[in-house]
DNA sequence: GTAATTAGAACGAACGTTCGTTCTAATTTA
DNA sequence: TAAATTAGAACGAACGTTCGTTCTAATTAC
């Protein structure tokens, strides 16, 4: 691989750098072209030369995470096991994820998509969002999960560890989120579980 | 009360009223002051005078909302009963007020304040967040939920109603909340009880 | 008639975008 | 090997538009 190609992988790496951090912190709106340019310390031609508008680079960056967190979920899905197992693995990335990597997990779950990229599907319409409730789903077909409402089990089981993000998020939180796993876990589960059997 | 009041209250209202509705569909740095006024029916030159800038509207319109879901919550505390059946009124006013007035909640759980409000706290810092932390506190006192991190049953008991409302906010859900609220305060309250002693 | 209120044209700053230029490095030509 | 050519990457000043805000004349209310 020639020498430039290093080069122009590490132009467009700064500049999505930069505006994850820009757009998580102050806004897409808050955060001009020149801004992301300033940090990045990158040129605003290069921007235009790489990302064709403003909006493209915001498209890159909602494209790149959102692959990341499916990926990150059909791995998941991928694991051999039952739906508990998955689901309590899932969140377990989750977490780590939030942490390694707060602002990454900040764009995806506060930042208002539709306002900057107007033909983007609501986020809990997308392909992650349909996974978790088919996981749900598999798992109230196998008898571990109550029989009820997929809507309904899937925000029992997975609005507490998400609150919990968006809560360190926050930055209200004084402990880092896996410490918190086996408790927030232990409440999810009991949420959602089908009585023991055994 | 004057006649002049009463227009100016009517002015007011109305302004308000189109903020919200534009500022939650299409956002606040999408939404002009003349695209207010227009909706409204009223001049530019009003909106000034009543609110003296774009930001002091959305402060207006954000101090109204969250002094609303403060007596909310107030409201419900002042009852007596236990924790439970406090906790379970607040999601039951809370899915009432969603199906009432959906702009109003999307404004207060969807934008980003921070980002026009440069100096509010962050929401689940604010008078409301706490006082449903406080709830949780007593139930823990009481014996009524189980002994664990105050943060993690707050989450894990009102991240599922919570959860279910932005989902039925962003149109995926097909029934009114109301519908959902047995299954849901069910799920939700497994995952914070102490066990039954009687 | 006076004071308060409104309407909407006009202003100015900020910002997204464009464009002509320069730079770098690889490829071709002689 | 040296010179010439090419391609794409980077630069940043300049442009045109948008939008928050101001201002003044007209209108309303009593």
């Amino acid at each position: 691989m020639p020498a430039a190609d290093f080069q122009q992988e590490d132009t467009r790496t700064l500049v999505l750098g930069a505006a994850l951090r820009l757009f998580t912190e102050q806004g897409y709106f808050n955060t001009s072209v020149h801004d992301v340019g300033r940090t990045a310390g990158v040129s605003i031609g290069s921007i235009y030369h790489h990302f064709g508008d403003k909006e493209g680079l915001a498209r890159t960056l909602y494209a790149a995470l959102t692959a990341r967190m499916q990926h990150l979920i059909e791995d998941v899905v991928r694991m051999e096991g039952s739906s508990h197992d998955q689901a309590r693995e899932l969140v377990v990335r989750l977490f780590a994820w939030a942490e390694a990597e707060p602002w990454e997990m900040a764009f995806l779950l506060y930042a208002r998509h539709r306002e900057f990229l107007p033909d983007e599907a609501p986020i809990c319409s997308s392909r992650p969002f349909v996974m978790m409730r088919e996981m749900i789903s598999r798992g109230i077909a196998r008898g571990e999960i109550r029989q009820m409402d997929v809507m309904v089990a899937s925000a029992s089981l997975f609005g507490g560890p998400i609150r919990m993000i968006t809560t360190r998020l926050d930055g209200i939180l004084p402990h880092p989120l896996p410490g918190y796993l086996d408790e927030v876990w232990d409440c999810a589960w009991r949420a959602v579980a089908a009585p023991r059997t055994t």
